[in-house]
DNA sequence: GCTGCATGATGAG
DNA sequence: TCATCCTGCAGCA
């Protein structure tokens, strides 16, 4: 999925383009239409991220957000599991992002692009001037429509109403996440802490308890293997037995590499030290050069690049040279070096 | 056209 | 541990 780095971006993402606008809330492929009429006509007043959850709030009368606050009405959560993803569309007023979501669907991420790359512009009446959102393609759970934009999900685990209390219960569940500011505690310190005892009170292997939003919220299968590898502990060993200076080191690792994320919109965890080098490719002009990606940084890695171990069973190990191993646990790929990792 | 995956999570057995 | 749900796209015929 979209691991939690690019469900905080969603969540920044969609309070920028409509906090504080009335939106029409609708369910074109039908699944949500009850949810749908709850929230449609209600103002956008908080987007918020937790792990791999999106909470958007909705207040029916319009933002009164008073000096002490105001209770959101309603909240509207949505996981995208495994596929699920988002694609915007505007009227140009705004860059807006093409789609967040998951891996295929990801394609333009890291990509500010503005309104009018073809096949994504909103088409403009020629007579009003007014913009008209495109129609929705495929199964489009959840449709946003703002005056200057559109944002259509599809394919998520769960979305869903819910009120203040339900939205707590399901924050309950949750381990601290890295990408929040106080990570989900009375503070980041605190955050740490809470991580470094949950994975040692278990012997649960750690590479399985990484993966659970119980002990970390946000992590995915591509944070796991990476950040397990950057901090040289084997995912086999036993929460318990691993030390807890070790498990510290991981979570401050997973606080920069999942910020970063969040950031760029693209997970990279190589140190420019290991990786290739350079790539070179032919641009649409024919001309060679450094490939690089969009999110503005000039000396940004390409995918292939990107990681030290995920997805790359069989190749050399980036610094030590010994094969890349991958087995299934908890029904995941995990992938590890079995010598940089004892 | 069809099949098999994918950065997830849950519930049953 | 398995089955199941959510959907689109790459890789095939």
């Amino acid at each position: 999925m979209p691991e939690g780095h690019t469900v905080h971006r969603l969540a920044r993402t969609l309070g920028g383009l409509f906090g504080g606008q009335a939106l029409r809330v609708s369910s074109p492929q039908g699944r949500f239409a009850a949810g749908a009429d709850l929230l449609d006509g209600a103002t956008l007043v908080a987007a918020e991220a937790w792990g791999k959850h999106l909470f958007l709030g909705f207040e029916r009368s319009g933002p009164s957000l008073g000096p002490g606050g105001t209770a959101t009405a309603l909240w509207l959560r949505v996981h995208l599991g495994l596929y699920g993803a988002w694609t915007f569309a505007g009227d140009g007023s705004a860059d807006v992002v093409h789609a967040i979501g998951a891996p295929r669907r990801r394609i333009g991420e890291r990509d500010s692009v503005p309104a009018d790359v073809p096949g994504h512009r909103a088409r403009a009446d020629d007579a009003a001037g007014e913009w008209v959102a495109p129609e929705p393609r495929g199964a489009v759970r959840v449709r946003l429509l703002g005056p200057h934009a559109v944002a259509d999900l599809t394919g998520p685990a769960a979305c869903e109403v819910v009120d203040d209390e339900e939205k707590a219960r399901v924050e309950d569940r949750l381990g601290p996440d890295p990408i929040r500011d106080d990570g989900g505690r009375s503070s980041l310190a605190d955050a740490r802490d809470d991580f470094v005892a949950r994975v040692r009170r278990s012997r649960v292997a750690v590479g399985q308890q990484l993966m659970d939003q119980g002990v970390v919220a946000g992590v995915g299968n591509i944070y796991r293997a990476e950040a397990l590898f950057r901090a040289g502990i084997d995912p086999l060993r036993p929460g318990r037995d691993v030390a807890a200076d070790a498990l510290a080191g991981l979570w401050d690792d997973l606080v920069v590499l999942m910020r970063d994320g969040a950031r760029t919109g693209a997970i990279v965890t190589t140190r420019a030290e290991h990786r290739d080098g350079p790539a070179v490719v032919d641009d649409p002009a024919g001309r060679r050069r450094t490939r690089q990606n969009t999110d503005g940084s000039p000396d940004a890695v390409p995918p292939e690049d990107a990681f030290y171990v995920y997805h790359r069973d069989g190749l050399p190990c980036r610094v030590c040279g010994a094969p890349v191993l991958t087995k299934e646990l908890a029904a995941r790929n995990l992938f590890w070096c079995g010598a940089c990792q004892g």
